[in-house]
DNA sequence: GCTTGACTCTGACACCATGGCAAGGTTCAC
DNA sequence: GTGAACCTTGCCATGGTGTCAGAGTCAAGC
């Protein structure tokens, strides 16, 4: 299998593929002579695994050691549900921070006529520099946009 | 008002000031004989506005339409209630999606033991690529990281 | 006046995950 | 053998921010 029908297979771009492979995610893949990259059952496995790793919003390192425990046939299954449910734990955090500036909005939107004139709550509120958001967002992992193709 | 001060008195670090004023967000900013940048009193009230709108989530192009929007005399209050609005909708979508995420992280969560054994239905379900979470992240602007300083 | 430390300047590189483009090689069907 | 569709590598861009380096500036203390 060639890295396109790879990647038509398990949603994940040809561009995504080397890059995960460059980045050491996985392994490098077996080439022709021509130096075409081939890609097999295991791989395309491997390939899903990640993009639906990555469709429920886990970075790339989190990744890593999901797939660090998926291959150890000793592993604990405490230890992914701990991976799990701390990466739930940012994704409260993250809805808690988005929540907080929508309601902020929401409700500075409910201040403005919204006519022709001029004046506008919602403008000097910006201007006064005075909050109006609890929230202190984090780096904030972006989360992952995916497949534009499948 | 060197920039150091403006960033102290402003919440926006010194090199995001500059930032602004490299694409063109903020008009350049004076010039002390020596190359230093100097601020007043309505440059500070423009970072003010700034930093208060990224704290809000708003996108640089967005904020760039705001601060047009604050220094026309003639605007209408209804155009700046748009895109309030819009960025609601916007920030309602994100929080869609990464509800999608949690809930689904959270129930696969509930089917592992979570003990000392290997077998995990978390994994199991990573590896069959069967989705489980419908949303379908956009790009998703990266909510602001709200000064470490203050 | 000289030194020192705190500031400023510019510019480059890093993050993260992804897309796009370009210039060239390969494969396959016609 | 020719053209289309694929593959290769490598670079640049995104967005918003931090960090670092090397060099200039300023003010205060001695």
């Amino acid at each position: 299998m060639n890295i396109g029908e790879a990647a038509k297979t398990t949603g994940v771009s040809a561009k995504m593929i080397r890059h995960y492979e460059a980045i050491g995610l996985i392994p490098r893949a077996g080439r022709t002579t021509s130096g075409y990259r081939t890609y097999g059952e295991r791989d395309v496995h491997t390939l899903r695994f990640i993009r639906q790793a990555r469709r429920l919003g886990f970075s790339m390192k989190q990744i890593e050691e999901l797939l660090g425990l998926w291959r150890d046939e000793r592993r604990a299954s405490a230890d992914v549900k701990a991976l799990v449910l701390a990466h739930v734990e940012e994704l409260d955090a993250k809805i808690g921070e988005l929540r907080a500036m929508r309601d902020a909005l929401a409700h500075l939107a409910t201040t403005c006529h919204g006519d022709h004139r001029p004046d506008c709550p919602i403008l000097a509120d910006l201007a006064s520099g005075h909050a109006g958001c609890g929230a202190s967002p984090e780096p904030a992992k972006t989360a992952p946009r995916t497949r534009p193709r499948a």
